[in-house]
DNA sequence: AAGTTACTTTACACTATGTCAAGTCCCAGT
DNA sequence: ACTGGGACTTGACATAGTGTAAAGTAACTT
């Protein structure tokens, strides 16, 4: 099979995957039950070649809670660039389409997993925020570090990668502990 | 004109709005040139309905910044989760319609707008955070009381809206403030 | 009575998704 | 060398949604 090239992100249709692969647009459906299944092999795909793995156990070897936090806000600074065209697919196509929506889902769930982690790592060092329990500040924390933030700071309003790293590990970390 | 009402969000057809409306599908493009204008007439009705001017400038004669900030959050509280299927629509169709996008930067603008005066009511109180400027401290401060966070904790997380007004008044005094 | 307004029904063009069927090309196994 | 299967092709079709066009109707206005 043809690798795939992810568009911009607007109206990816069939017949223009078909074509960016140099193939017919039949031919796609060979490879792809539908367009669902389609996008959700592509986010698969993306994560893998991203190493997506690695980066939450480095994450889980952070050696305190702060530096866990800016890592994982460092992820999001890194890794969403190029991320950012498929999630903006994805969150459209979420609410006509619920497979779509359950991978999604997947996704964030497994995100605010390894925030739950550090807020208990938080909590262990005895720097949690005294009005905050642990899904609050998991809450909070996957809030926080979620593409969405990322976008409307870095694509809405133009921070640099740099910016929007130390500001918001910042806020984040206060955010648990005061 | 009869009065729309908006449906669960997802595929708002035209057809369906008609139908909603009582009334042929041709009938609708009578009124609105294409679901684009459609759509921003919605947004602008329901915004005349709720009487946003008014809750805006409220927030601009709070006593203090932050009491504004509670106000913007507490706006946040109680207008989204009406708003929030029309945002819906609003935010999947942005990206291939320009137009509606030119609808959205609009409102997001004006949002931002009443942060920066926010901001310079900290800055005048003398209660902004040294590192930060006036700019940084408006797009932080808009991008926490924005809808997206809003659905992420309250739609995604469950939040109840108190626990929303609560916890991200306190989260973004804190984000200004420290 | 005549015209205007707000609709109606019917029909069409266009685009996108997804299905179906028949045929081509090439490569591997026997 | 023959045969089958895999990966693809072209072409046709059904369905759903958007938007345009045309002709007709019923009520309200002047």
């Amino acid at each position: 099979m043809t690798r795939l090239r992810a568009n911009q992100g607007a109206g990816l249709t069939m017949a223009e995957v078909a074509a960016q692969a140099g193939v017919s647009r039949q031919a796609v459906y060979l490879h792809f039950a539908d367009r669902t299944a389609l996008l959700m092999a592509l986010v698969h795909h993306v994560d893998e070649a991203r190493g997506l793995a690695a980066k939450l156990s480095a994450i889980a070897r952070a050696p305190s809670a702060r530096a866990a936090v800016a890592a994982m806000v460092a992820l999001q600074a890194s890794d969403n660039p190029g991320l950012w065209p498929v999630a903006q697919i994805f969150d459209s196509l979420r609410q006509s389409d619920a497979s779509v929506d359950a991978v999604w889902q997947n996704r964030l769930t497994h995100w605010r997993d390894t925030c739950h982690a550090v807020a208990e790592r938080f909590q262990e060092e005895g720097a949690l925020a005294p009005h905050l329990s642990l899904d609050p500040a998991a809450d909070l924390l996957s809030t926080l570090t979620s593409p969405r933030l990322w976008e409307e700071l870095v694509i809405g309003r133009g921070w640099s990668a740099e910016r929007y790293r130390s500001h918001v590990t910042y806020l984040a970390v206060g955010a648990l502990t005061h």
